[in-house]
RNA sequence: GCCCCGGUGGCUCAGCCCGGUAGAGCGGCAGCCUCGUAAGCUGUUGGUCGCGGGUUCAAAUCCCGCCCGGGGCUCCA
């Protein structure tokens, strides 16, 4: 927290005092001697722990605007420490008011001012207009306070990185050499991730859809960047979580929990942050300085470096799913779910006992996390990988390089750095481009080169030494608030290109609406519901008083993948006329039909029921 | 954090330039309609014009500060 210059203003009649005593050793010299001063503004000033120069400036400048509405040109600065409780110390202080005093004198004031460090006696007589008393604490303009910024995020802007494409056989080619024929989404992302160069007009498309489908919205009432989710908006979350997290299970990952605020002074702690480029959410708790996580490392760090293990146990694979990590993100940059200030993020260190066994562990998650994506409902198309390493590491690592191309199937970007600028040497990404051609990373992993050292993990090796392992650091979604976002970008261009948007069949909060012609049918419906609940799928019905058609209409526009309309003739004849969204046309199907289509498709998928009452007359509207 | 644009019933937006009693559509509510695959009809409700301050006889409208949103810079999961 920061602190700033203080002054009680007070339009005055009169002032007299008399300098009695000094009271520190760098008190000015003054005679005690009575000083009468009559129409004048006092200005009883505490200058505090991190006021500087600057800051006199300001307050004069502020003082003469007062003085001009007041008609007055006297003033007298008198230091009065009592002001604040965080005062700077005396030499600065003196400094700082000397400085106003000078500044004022410029500025053609009348000014006088009472000698520092001494115990004086005064009389005051203030005047009785509404102006007269004044308190202003004076801060610095933007320009002059200086954020504490991560080394890290200083580093990355002197980074100098060169651009390459590697093909599926492992060739490199230049960007610039690049024949992008086919691969337009991969020449998008390759130009925003070097240029930066962009122009938009208009809010991210999934932003609107993220609140007209009454999954997420803003929370005015919380910091930007902190997403309020409405029912709808929990579930396809939560399915995701734990579809993450029952893939990191099986992979072999411990899930832990670790706290969410940690101590800045903590001594691992403190050098980590100078190294990882975020901005802290930072937070005072007694004596304590505590910042909020931006990742899940401290916390499993911390555990493992408590826990002994030995290479026999390794890799050891710990996992988290942070509710929430933190990021103070630039104001601007926070826009919708691409980029939050409070994000959920799958989190997941690997311990290795060497380059070997992390390089296979490496080819392992990189398998590992196409594969979820591919379960989350991402098709091949819709993210482009970077491959991101020092000079060095690609020199002894080449064929390593490769092999993760080849394995992607499709030409990937790759960064090279002359130097190492953060904790590791290699990291990859998975990145979605959206409709403003801008990219968000979606999976990642990085070989961390430092972090074992710096929380002093180690591991015993086969000659009963310690070491320090290696340790990887993935998210195998990126953050699940980003896999929404990028559903949503992705169902927007589905609807550029004239196709029906849609969520994955095992995302949709209703996967069948029921919309039955008239009241008469209500109980069959019911029972339809219910039997599709047994079978695990999320059914509801309409059954508000409008027309057909109309229901018809808000059921497409909720994207509701099956709508089955329920009459007479269904009742009597069993076959159901399903709506498909999907194929774009009524299908005639038996219900063990459409359960059956429907268990194939989201067969092995999590499952949470309906969200909100079965009946829509039941529901609240969220939005709209 | 900086620069630019915006904030008007629950939602989408008009009015602001040029100060003078706050408008529409959607939604909600009530009633009618009981409907065969994307908007049935009628009535009605609902607004501290983002918040605070200033100018003015008078402010949604002009000025200043702040908050929130969007775009750009910069940056990332």
């Amino acid at each position: 927290m920061r602190d700033f210059m203080r002054i009680l203003q007070l339009h005055s009649n009169f002032i007299e005092y008399i300098p009695i005593q000094k009271e520190i050793a760098l008190a000015e010299e003054a005679k005690k001697e009575e000083k009468r001063l009559e129409e004048i503004v006092v200005l009883f000033t505490a200058v505090e722990e991190d006021d500087n120069e600057a800051v006199a400036l300001k307050a004069i400048d502020e003082v003469q605007a007062f003085l001009q509405k007041l008609k007055v040109n006297r003033i007298l600065i008198y230091p009065y420490a009592h002001l604040s409780s965080n005062l700077a110390k005396p030499a600065k202080a003196l400094e700082v008011i000397k400085r106003m005093e000078a500044n004022a004198k410029e500025k053609g004031l009348e000014t006088y001012r009472a000698p520092f460090g001494w115990n004086k006696q005064f009389t005051i007589s203030i005047k009785g207009h509404p102006l007269a008393e004044q308190s202003r604490t004076i801060l610095p303009t933007e320009a002059e306070k200086e954020e504490k910024v991560s080394e890290a995020v200083k580093a990355e802007k002197k980074i100098k990185s060169s651009w390459n494409i590697i093909e599926t056989d492992g060739k490199m080619v230049s960007v610039e050499k690049f024949d992008f024929k086919g691969y337009e989404n991969l020449e998008k992302f390759a130009r925003y991730e070097m240029s930066k160069v962009r122009a938009s007009q208009h809010m991210p498309p999934h932003v609107k859809l993220m609140k007209k489908l009454e999954i997420a919205d803003y929370e005015p009432g919380s910091d930007p960047g902190n997403i309020r989710w409405y029912p709808k908006g929990r579930l396809i979350k939560s399915l995701l979580e734990q579809l993450v997290t029952t893939k990191m299970a099986e992979y072999g990952a411990m899930e832990v929990e670790t706290p969410i605020m940690y101590d800045f002074e903590h001594p691992s702690l403190a050098g980590y942050l100078d190294r990882f480029p975020a901005r802290q959410y930072i937070l005072k708790s007694e004596n304590k300085k505590l910042f909020l996580r931006f990742a899940a490392c401290f916390g499993q760090f911390l555990i493992v470096h408590d826990a002994q293990f030995s290479y026999t146990q390794m890799p050891l694979k710990v996992y988290e799913l942070t509710h929430y990590s933190f990021r103070r993100e630039q104001r601007g940059e926070v826009v919708g779910l691409r980029r939050l200030r409070a994000f959920t993020m799958p989190d997941c260190h690997a311990f290795c006992i060497d380059l070997e066994q992390a390089k296979k562990e490496f080819i392992t998650r990189f398998k590992l996390c196409m594969k979820i994506l591919e379960e989350i409902g991402f098709f091949r198309d819709d993210y482009e990988a970077a491959i991101r390493f020092t000079r060095d590491f690609y020199e002894e690592n080449k064929q390593f390089i490769k092999s993760l191309a080849e394995i992607f199937g499709k030409p990937v970007l790759s960064e090279m750095w002359k130097d190492r600028f953060f904790y590791f040497i290699m990291k990859w990404d998975f990145n979605f481009v959206d409709n403003q051609d801008k990219a968000a990373a979606l999976s990642t992993d990085q070989i961390d080169v430092e972090n074992a050292e710096r929380y002093d993990i180690f591991y015993v090796d086969e000659k009963g030494e310690k070491r320090h392992p290696l340790i990887m650091h993935c998210s195998p979604s990126g953050a699940i608030e980003r896999c929404v976002y990028a559903l949503l970008e992705r169902a927007y261009k589905e609807q550029k290109c004239g196709k029906a948007p849609t969520l994955p069949l095992w995302l949709s909060p209703t996967q069948v609406r029921i919309i039955p012609m008239s009241d008469k049918y209500l109980k069959h419906s019911e029972k339809l519901v219910d039997d599709l609940k047994v079978k695990h799928i999320r059914a509801d019905i309409d059954d508000r008083a409008l027309t057909m058609q109309k229901r018809i209409r808000e059921a497409e526009m909720e994207w509701v993948p099956y709508i089955l309309v329920i009459g007479q003739k269904e009742i009597a004849s069993n076959v159901l006329p399903v709506r498909d969204r999907k194929a774009g046309k009524i299908r005639k199907m038996k219900l063990e039909e459409l359960t059956g289509e429907i268990k194939e498709i989201i067969k092995g998928m999590p499952f949470k029921p309906l969200p909100l009452p079965k009946r829509l007359s039941k529901r609240p509207q969220f939005y709209g």
